[in-house]
DNA sequence: CGACGTGTTGATCTCTCTCAATTAGAGTGG
DNA sequence: CCACTCTAATTGAGAGAGATCAACACGTCG
């Protein structure tokens, strides 16, 4: 992928994020350092690495996880465009999570005291941060309430509601009902995050597909039942994500 | 509990908290509104409230937690001395979660913008909200791993081992290892928290103890053996995650 | 063409849940 | 002071959701 300027980039024309001044737009575009791309299936910060960079998510997907020594592996959520990449490690001397490339990423690498100089410089954008950092949380709440207490349908409607909204809201194409969206986990990446294991959530996977909620195929998931999977998920209306701020 | 100037705030002295300068403990003083009590086992935000206040919590336990609609309850986390509470609902407008009081509580109320006037005015407090909030969901994430790919005994090895800590460091008064730290949760906290039943919490704690590995006893938990609840939870023994190869 | 990754399916097995009942302590009212 | 109630902890028995084990199918790729 070609290097944007942060001024043109591309997703700052979507209506999901918010807008910023010239000047912020200048801060953030002197705070980043180049744009790197990432292979899928690739870590991009090593689980236990010290000092990584910052990144932010231009395009792909990619995953948070942490495992046990054992192997277990837990992934704690999904990074899509315009997500941070390692605000955690910056803050915590240890890092504690890996990083993955679901698919070929682009990310741009900020400064390593870029989270510093937003703070102090745009405290505008240094709040987008903070804001940023609660919703990313607001998130692993949620699954955290799914592993803990839904059963194995209830967790796979829910995962595949909240991604297909999430990725729904960064689909600039029209026709998302007949086409759907890109969905490129595999269904160990469905077990591994909702603490299932893989044989299991085949056979439910299945289930659901032939109850007709949903189809998954070609790496894009259709949703053809959102009343069902949505009562099954025990989501309230169709509360459409909140814009957020991109830095 | 009497109100307390921040000057004079007994969190302050703890070493375990940051140190501020004049100013920025006057704009914090200038920001706190009040100072209030909530009993044990009130709720401090009930879950769905839309614009609740912004909270410190200045002594006490208390827990954030989700439920389903047929009442399946998750504790996300506890909260100790020190903690924010309601950062979240002040960034995601619809709020997601509840907070309940563990024991009775004491709270700085602060203006609803606080957080804002924190950020413009003083960008070290600022980011250090950022650093809280990615501090908070860091130990979210620790309890994903734990529900979703730790065993019962497992799982609640590793909450005391982590809550004990965490009391530990707030703890003055010396001898830990001969009184323990206090600990307020009923094991319906513990299982709420780590996705088992009341039943299976009961049987994993009482099969724990038997095995000599810790006492809870008059609302105060020891360890008697860190090595091997350490060695249950995976962790090393400091509780520090184990090193891992990169791959 | 064999190796590998991903998906699929059937057959057990077991950890954890649910149901049920009992004990102990704290609080309350007569 | 004693029944009565409520909450928290405890224990046993049976049931079940989901894990584990084992094959097999299919497409891609070196």
């Amino acid at each position: 992928m070609k290097p944007v300027p942060c001024r043109a980039c591309p997703l700052r024309s979507m209506p999901l994020f918010m807008t910023h001044s010239d000047e912020e737009i200048g801060l953030i575009e002197s705070l980043k350092k180049e744009q790197v791309v990432f292979r899928a299936d690739t870590a991009v910060i090593h689980e236990g690495q010290a000092d990584g960079p910052l990144y932010t998510l231009l395009a792909g997907w990619a995953f948070r996880y942490k495992t046990l020594s054992d192997g277990r592996r837990q992934i704690l959520n999904f990074l899509l465009a315009g997500d941070f990449i390692g605000v955690q490690q910056k803050m915590t001397e240890a890092t504690v999570h890996g990083v993955q490339a679901l698919t070929d990423v682009a990310l741009c690498v900020f400064r390593r005291d870029a989270l510093w100089e937003l703070h102090r410089t745009a405290p505008t954008l240094g709040f987008g941060v903070t804001w940023l950092t609660a919703h990313e949380e607001a998130i692993v709440d949620d699954t955290l309430l799914s592993v803990g207490r839904r059963s194995a349908m209830e967790r796979i409607a829910t995962l595949l509601v909240m991604l297909y909204k999430r990725a729904a809201a960064l689909d600039t194409e029209g026709d998302l009902v007949a086409r759907g969206v890109p969905f490129p986990l595999t269904q160990l990446h469905i077990a591994d995050a909702l603490g299932l294991s893989l044989v299991h959530t085949n056979k439910t996977l299945r289930k659901l597909e032939a109850l007709g909620l949903h189809r998954i195929e070609d790496g894009r998931l259709r949703l053809l039942d959102v009343r069902a999977l949505s009562r099954l998920a025990d989501l309230y209306g169709d509360g459409r994500p909140s814009p957020r701020p991109l830095i």
